[in-house]
DNA sequence: TGACAGGGGGTGT
DNA sequence: ACACCCCCTGTC
């Protein structure tokens, strides 16, 4: 039995999207703990937080929030949709006057934008997502949080996901009965690791990107891919340029680099979108899956 | 309705 | 290049 819901609210400043907007950017491959009902809201968990979201009829994102914990929801909100970076200065500012095909991209998703989510959750989220779908990161992660978080609060069912150390303590054997797969070891030995090195995860938040980079690199399971999205998605580096499968073959396509590998297709992404090429990367990888292979 | 391939947002060797 | 795990999805 869950408590009761606070009243619907705006947020503020105000952060006006489309439903196909609001869907990317909660379902479209950053998060993996947000669902949709029928009717649209939207709920979802980060950190020690449970939220709602819906738009109203014109557009404006409301939130909610179990009662007991809404006072802490509205602040933690503002960061985790980063409603204080400047998003639309940066999405101007980049090269979509002679890029037409990133034009249509940007005007496909209005308003989307990349989420700043806790940095380690962030890391265990795609250490999940070796070769996998978002439906299965998404039943995995839900999966740990039942079997090893912690209740979000006395009346609530939600539970965290499991922290580095609840992680470090438990077996290989338990995260592979939570469909982890192969990626239980490398969890397991990531969560090891992070144990016996305190503060190592918040020092390499605060690093450089290109140091950041190279430490996250070094964690069993974390390569090229998995450190850009850790540091796109849960550190705001924009400058990160995550290159998968999808964007290869975005980028082959559209671009003409047919038969590229993904560090040439890295460069390419950096010098031709610019210092914030993540963000060009959140919409052209948000227009490939809706139009993928047409 | 139920079985059966096929392939999946990568990393490590 | 290929193994790593095993669940989702489409198909018959």
């Amino acid at each position: 039995m869950n408590a009761a819901w606070s009243a619907w609210k705006p947020l503020r400043p105000a952060l006006r999207l489309t439903p196909a907007t609001l869907a990317e950017l909660l379902d479209g491959g950053q998060a993996f703990r947000w669902y949709a009902d029928a009717a649209g809201v939207w709920t979802g968990q980060w950190d020690r937080h449970l939220a709602r979201l819906r738009l109203d009829p014109a557009g404006d994102l409301m939130w909610s929030a179990p009662a007991a914990l809404a006072a802490g929801t509205e602040p933690a909100l503002r960061t985790y949709l980063g409603l204080d970076v400047t998003f639309a200065a940066h999405v101007d500012a980049l090269p979509w006057r002679s890029d037409t095909h990133l034009a249509t991209c940007l005007g496909a998703f209005p308003g989307l934008r990349l989420l700043r989510q806790p940095f380690g959750e962030t890391l265990l989220g795609f250490l999940c997502s070796a070769t996998k779908q978002i439906v299965q990161i998404k039943q995995m992660l839900a999966l740990l949080a039942e079997r090893h978080g912690e209740p979000l609060a006395t009346g609530l069912t939600a539970r965290t996901l499991p922290s580095w150390t609840t992680l470090a303590a438990r077996s290989e054997a338990d995260l592979r009965a939570c469909l982890l797969g192969f990626r239980a070891r490398y969890i397991h030995e990531t969560a090891r690791f992070l144990a016996a090195h305190p503060g190592w995860l918040e020092e390499t938040e605060a690093l450089p990107y290109t140091e950041a980079k190279a430490r996250l690199c070094l964690l069993p399971g974390v390569g090229e891919k998995v450190a850009d999205c850790v540091l796109l998605f849960g550190a705001g580096r924009l400058e990160a340029f995550p290159v998968d499968v999808w964007i290869v073959k975005t980028m082959a396509r559209r671009y003409g680099l047919e038969g590229w590998s993904p560090a040439q297709i890295a460069h390419f992404g950096r010098t031709h979108f610019g210092a914030h090429a993540g963000l060009a990367q959140q919409y052209l990888f948000a227009w490939e899956r809706r139009h993928g292979g047409r």
